[in-house]
DNA sequence: ACCAGATGTGCACACGCGTTCACATAGCCG
DNA sequence: CGGCTATGTGAACGCGTGTGCACATCTGGT
């Protein structure tokens, strides 16, 4: 067995090709399937390259017109347990769809950057998975011809799909279970200003609120993150001290929440319900034990998958939205 | 205005050089840095491409011989803390560095056909973190000249690089630490079998205890996932009633293990120590103040981004393994 | 013997770009 | 005014594929 030299020159489809005495269409032939060539003369060829480690090169064959296989997955924020669960869980898909995913970090602040840089890939897809997608990006996208997914927060252009949780419906039937256990005094812990699903959470529970003949006691501000919901509980515990109920914006939230309202010497769920929104793992983790409104991440990623094919099978359709449906998901903190 | 038609020919850099009335090359020129073009000519170009949204077409740019830019990523377990830590730090990092980092679910069990499609397209690294690769495919990249970068577990091949954290060092650590605090009789629930850094934590443990003249008490297997290691604590604490320290192989056993003994009416750290390895973010939430062990993420993401850089510079150079240094971290449950 | 059809195969082009090379123009000096 | 250098530029090639098309060979039927 004589190795190559350490100095590698890539082998190529002409490498095979004189090796095994035909030409390189026939090389090409050999590795597309549904292709005319001599059956004895392909296992050859397949025998060649097998030895030789060739296998077309996926770049060249991008070059060539049709689909690049690559998708970009545009990630809002990569250490919140629900955009990296559900991150995961898409990779694995798009693995299986032969589809390979690019990853861009959102929460970087050059992701701006980043993302126009990977845009000069001919990509299939872009997938956006929260976070906030300038105007002018999703222009550009348009522009190129690459289709976008949206999870999260809808995008109205023109060509854009999106799937998307109901969220206000989930805090309302939160909101609503809340009610009929007794509880009155509601306090809500919203997330970034800037972020879609937050807005829409609390626009639930005002609205069920509303119907009940109540509003909100208290409300602050948090950011989403575990430390977040401590010192906005804590807040708001100072600034309301009888609430009975606290709905947080996210499930993170609601763990830091959880402490400090057992810090404050409540009683959960003897004195107040403590609630979050998502139900990421950790959610059911039998510290936490958090009753909390699913935010189905199988469904929404299969209704992103299957936007995507559609997309690709029929590029030219007008954009569409997708809704799933969240659940309540009654543990022990309510 | 005049807008492009909807049927969309990708602009390319000819459509630019037409409407600007130079060569195809001159537009390529005044995208290439320190190229040869007339200042003025080039503000022009660049005017005329951001009107029509034309960027060099990064697959065509990567065939040309040089560097792909695309490195690709395999992980072990998406689902795993750690992981998904290590992997969105990995990827921020890369994006900064303008590298874009194509995923590779490996917990999937068709993820070997996915290396293989993957690795058709001509990568300039192949970063593998925990998760195991078979020598097969090892070989198969070694042969295409693709640099490897194993995060976890050591990979012995020549032109693989390593970096890989002192697992034994980080459980002596703490069973010494425990052995001071005066616990005697220990237990240990371990990894999956195939698992490198379980086997290398169980033996820091034994050889501390060595040390001390004493031997496990009792041991059993887990699956480094929360419900396993409530499983595996509740099976420890039957068969070996009278332990006053658990360690456990990674931070998800040991939370499942932090329920399992307060469930069996065990106080924690009053009757005996649970600790965890990893220290992942989770570990630090007021629910749960593990003790553990800090495998540490930014510095392990660090030193494989270093050994990238290092190997991309120097293809040539033999196969380089870098350790980092665990570190106890102590908290409320030892 | 001859032709139609079936079955493989190689040539050549397109994909979009970077880069070398020869060449054109302009500027300068003798 | 001639020669020589500095400055830009376009033509052409190579990167590694997929694929349409023409062509070669072979089979079988009349």
């Amino acid at each position: 067995m004589n190795d190559d030299s350490p100095k590698h020159r890539r082998v190529t489809a002409q490498t095979v090709a004189d090796m095994v005495g035909v030409s390189r269409s026939a090389v090409s032939r050999a590795f597309t399937p549904g292709a005319y060539v001599d059956a004895q003369k392909r296992k050859r060829i397949h025998a060649v390259a097998a030895e030789l480690g060739y296998q077309p090169n996926a770049l060249a064959a991008g070059l060539q017109g049709g689909r690049s296989r690559l998708v970009a997955i545009f990630v809002g924020n990569m250490r919140s347990g629900y955009d990296t669960a559900f991150v995961s869980r898409l990779v694995g898909k798009l693995n299986g769809m032969k589809r390979w995913p690019i990853l861009i970090d959102g929460s970087d602040n050059n992701s701006r950057s980043a993302i126009e840089d990977v845009l000069r890939y001919p990509l299939d897809a872009l997938i956006v998975r929260g976070g906030s997608m300038s105007a002018e990006m999703v222009g550009q996208c348009t522009k190129l011809g690459i289709p976008m997914i949206s999870s999260g927060r809808p995008i109205d252009a023109p060509g854009v799909d999106n799937v998307c949780c109901r969220n206000a419906d989930g805090t309302m039937m939160m909101t609503r279970m809340l009610l009929e256990k007794g509880r009155r005094r509601f306090g809500f812990i919203a997330g970034p200003q800037d972020f879609y699903s937050s807005g829409e959470r609390r626009n639930g529970v005002v609205s069920a609120l509303a119907d009940a003949g109540l509003e909100l006691e208290a409300e602050v501000q948090g950011d989403y993150t575990v430390e977040g919901g401590y010192q906005s509980a804590s807040e708001i515990l100072k600034r309301a001290p009888g609430i009975d109920a606290l709905i947080c914006a996210n499930d993170a939230t609601a763990f830091g929440a959880l402490s400090a309202t057992q810090d404050n010497g409540l009683d959960i769920p003897g004195d107040i319900s403590v609630v979050g929104f998502d139900d990421v793992s950790m959610a059911s983790w039998p510290q936490m034990c958090l009753t909390t409104v699913r935010n189905p991440i199988n469904a929404s990623v299969d209704e992103t998958i299957a936007l995507l094919e559609h997309r690709l099978t029929t590029p030219g359709r007008a954009s569409q939205t997708v809704f799933v449906d969240p659940e309540i998901v009654l543990r022990k903190t309510h």
